[in-house]
DNA sequence: TAAAGTAATGCAAACGTTTGCAAAATACAA
DNA sequence: TTGTATTTTGCAAACGTTTGCATTACTTTA
């Protein structure tokens, strides 16, 4: 009984004595229906009530005005910080965004992307889940020409648009960084290589002490899911014996501001016995003591890229404009008191 | 051209010569079509690689399966935390979930209700702008009656589901504890009181104050929107003259941490010299050094009361289920180094 | 005043589903 | 076998828009 008031386009027609085709192009401001038209039409729409349905005109023109978002989780600062950029931007341009999170997991990714597929997103946008290798499942998206675009974590030989941080540099600063600072023996906390960033951040962080010609050790680098219990677990590895390493460099910044609690627990002076570096500069770097330096990822710039390159694909649909190519965002390193210390020579070796 | 690859239902019958009627039972697992008929449909229909159109259901069946969640900002703790878990559960339940930034624009919540009624949300779940003390952009969805949820930040004397922590409670506890550890001038940074959450807290404010037979100044509180800045301002503010505070309970977490920035800046010890509450219990007044004091208000709690709420008013749409009602979350005093000290006997006057 | 041109409106089909009701096919009983 | 009950399938309308094409209503010009 409560549907009785829900009113389409059909009411207002009646109620004007319109045929509901002048009705909806008076609506959508369409030239060649009269002003003085236009105006009753939309009077009366406003006096009914009248709200469109997003729904029927999605089906009749196959697009819904929304855009589908997937992101491991919306609670870590990085993909936070690029949804709220991604959102507002996406706003501006008329498009609602759907955003969802895979939880870092790959079923329900493959979930996720089918349900956005059937809601008839206009397109996706995703940073996939670290265990993500097979990308299959977007192949519907890519077949069907809807625009794909990925960020951050991206996928590797999968002819896709693509926007990601420049890791293997944001590796090899961070690193020489540490070098510059006086370390010689500078462990490295990466995430799974399964996902493609951390395998740069590693390749940047050895070709750092390659450069400065230092060793590079196995046992110096560890692989994991990078979450606070990992980082003291890696800890406690890392400090059941000597020599303790005098510098760290950690993939990411729960990871590097773990290291940090843990060395306050051990009595490890930070900077002085051991610097760190973390990844992301998510806004703790900064309030912990001593602030952590971090590899700043610009987000909002990557987030803009992101909805400049979703809108081009929307907007060009048919053209044959190309569908893939990728664009490298720049880091930047913040230098903050975890990685103080005397701007050593790096040349002669310890 | 790209279009000649989505297949419909209409595709499935005529390979199979079947109706579309049956096809679509079939594909619903409708109990009277045969087993032997089912499966050839669903066969078919992962061979042709048939995709149903959500917008086409949504427009027949009059429901998207959809949810709007409208917050102020996602980046925030809280609402992150929230958001995070209304969307996995909402998830298991079958429903997508659009989420939404009001950026605490009314302007803008204005127009996200709009948009998302017009998409046909099948519910909606709210936190409102700071300054949102008109609720009437919601009558849509009341008068409609489309569930709708309230959480945290919820509308006055507008009959609707609402679900909300105690703050009056959280405020009375917060500052009773200062009390109980010694604080007698206890300054409070309040959020701007068009938003009820931050007049219950100043109640609980008040309300132990008096109760300890302490002197309400109006000197003592501020109210403004709780950022950062606005938080260095008011300290500069405050410590622009003596008598100092011996204690602060902030409204947020966000401006305790910055409160005790600015101590470590002037040399005014915490808790030594001044004691610090803070409000939420986000993760970062755990890293600080000291750390912060604060309510937490489990969002968890929270955020599952919500989805059943809303699950409820959805599936009962058309019974007698009463649409309104208020549901209070517990909160917890999390007690940290922030306010450490003796527990002072607090009958006594100084 | 009629012809021709332009501006404004209407008709009807289409988008891809779902569903009440009718019809057909099958099973069961006598 | 025939009739009846039951299971399975099909027909066609409906959901609320949009849009190509046809039609009608106005202007303008000669």
């Amino acid at each position: 009984m409560s549907k009785r008031t829900e009113k389409t386009i059909v009411d207002i027609a009646e109620e004007l004595k319109l045929s509901v085709s002048t009705v909806s192009r008076a609506l959508n401001d369409n030239p060649n229906i009269s002003a003085r038209t236009k105006d009753k039409v939309k009077k009366m729409a406003r006096k009914l009530g009248y709200r469109p349905n997003a729904l029927a005109a999605g089906l009749r023109n196959n697009k819904s005005k929304t855009i589908g978002l997937i992101v491991p989780r919306i609670s870590m600062f990085f993909p936070a910080a690029i949804s709220t950029i991604i959102q507002n931007k996406l706003q501006e341009h008329g498009y609602n965004l759907i955003i969802c999170q895979s939880n870092d997991s790959y079923e329900q990714e493959v979930a996720l992307v089918n349900t956005l597929y059937s809601a008839r997103v206009d397109g996706l946008v995703v940073s996939t889940t670290l265990y993500t290798t097979d990308f299959s499942h977007f192949d519907v998206f890519r077949d069907n020409h809807i625009p794909l675009v990925f960020f951050d974590r991206v996928p590797k030989d999968y002819n896709v648009k693509v926007i990601k941080g420049d890791d293997y540099l944001g590796g090899f600063t961070a690193t020489s960084h540490l070098i510059e600072r006086g370390c010689r023996d500078i462990v490295h906390i990466s995430g799974p290589l399964t996902c493609n960033l951390y395998l740069e951040r590693v390749a940047g962080y050895k070709s750092a002490l390659q450069q400065h010609k230092l060793p590079f050790r196995k046992s110096r680098i560890f692989y994991q899911e990078l979450t606070r219990d990992n980082a003291w677990q890696t800890c406690e590895k890392i400090f059941a014996q000597k020599p303790y390493p005098d510098g760290i460099f950690a993939s990411n910044d729960t990871t590097a501001i773990t290291i940090m609690e843990y060395c306050r627990k051990i009595n490890l002076r930070v900077p002085e016995d051991l610097k760190i570096v973390g990844y992301s500069n998510d806004p703790r770097t900064e309030i912990v003591t001593p602030p952590i330096t971090s590899v700043d990822q610009y987000p909002a710039m990557m987030g803009e890229r992101v909805v400049a390159a979703l809108m081009e694909l929307v907007t060009s649909r048919q053209t044959g404009a190309p569908r893939y190519s990728q664009e490298i965002i720049p880091i930047q390193l913040i230098a903050r008191e975890s990685s103080a210390g005397a701007t050593k020579p790096v040349t002669k070796k310890k």
